[in-house]
DNA sequence: TGCTTTTCTTATCTTAAGTGAACGAAATCT
DNA sequence: AGATTTCGTTCACTTAAGATAAGAAAAGCA
């Protein structure tokens, strides 16, 4: 799909050919609403590249699901256990019916021994999410729960339409019921 | 200093002519207990490596300090407005006496284009890094402040010696006062 | 369409965090 | 050493979040 090249020219120049090899080397895949990617304790190295739809990943803490990320269209997830090489310590699944591409470890070293620039690219994607999830923290240990959930209207509203709200509740770190109590405080002081 | 080569020896074998034109580039800087290295509004394209001390960084909200983040032995910083090229959103100063090796993207350049293995290299670090925020945000996001504190008596243990009980709080997100009860609630507790 | 499951809200009660203030202890300065 | 600032604790009070339970609303399924 056109996402993956638009998302990737704002950071290199791909000739046809390096497009070539990554059409080559890609699976484009569908999920349903529910697939579970990962489940805790299962070891992989496949990384997530969301082209349409939204996954999450989620612990499940004294039985109950602690949403802890969402991904949406063109946002990419690498679990920890690829890296780390360790049983994963949280679930994968997709919140709406989704196309992923997803790429294993052998397939991103084969890339990076053919072209170089696609190393350096991922150093600089990899600084760039860094960034962002330090960035994310901050405002997360700075915030209030009801700020964090206003701050969350503002920056991704579309999360609060194609999510459930006991999931985003968990992700903002709080109970389901504080974040309907939350919601009715904000509806009444608008009104 | 050593504990420099120490630290990339877990990931790359570097000659003698590699370490050179390290030692030729960096600089190792002293700095004392409170010196500000970067305010908010600067910028700065200064990267920090810890050798020896304790630097952080925080936030000054309603003229109150938020403190986010420490770095002690062997941890690196890179400021956000290093990667982003705006002005600073926080500023980072010394919590003890440090010793530091500060390098700027000029220098990197220059070392990635001589030896292109260190561009490899930052692209795992960069990795292992976002694995470990990734990893210390969800585990914020899902225990309590005092499971939290219980956390980092486990695992940094050092910082309760080194660093004043405010900043902790605030690392922890939550106030000075609340820190006090939560160690007390546990004193309790234990006799 | 009617039934079932999932999701969201409301209510009560308990617990803990935030606020503002005061005080003592510790560290720092000269 | 004495003065001063910084830091940690405690207290009283307010506010909001967690827990538990129950019921309404919405979504999914047969």
């Amino acid at each position: 799909e056109q996402v993956l090249f638009d998302y990737l020219a704002k950071y290199i120049e791909l000739d046809a050919d390096e497009k070539q090899a990554i059409i080559d080397l890609n699976i484009f895949k569908q999920y349903k609403k529910g697939d579970i990617l990962l489940s805790e304790g299962e070891h992989s190295d496949e990384g997530y590249f969301v082209i349409k739809g939204c996954i999450r990943s989620y612990f499940i803490i004294d039985g109950e699901e602690k949403t802890t990320a969402f991904y949406t269209e063109a946002e990419s997830l690498e679990p920890h256990c690829k890296i780390t090489k360790k049983p994963s310590a949280y679930f994968i699944s997709c919140v709406e019916d989704s196309i992923l591409i997803v790429a294993n470890s052998g397939m991103e070293e084969t890339i990076f021994e053919r072209f170089p620039k696609f190393e350096s690219l991922c150093r600089i994607l990899s600084e760039e999410l860094l960034v962002k999830n330090q960035t994310d923290f901050d405002s997360f240990k700075t915030s209030s729960p009801e700020l964090r959930y206003m701050h969350l209207m503002e920056n991704r509203p579309d999360l609060l339409q194609r999510v459930p709200q006991y999931q985003i509740a968990s992700y903002l770190g709080i109970t389901a019921q504080s974040l309907s109590r939350i919601r009715s405080r904000i509806l009444e002081n608008k009104a």
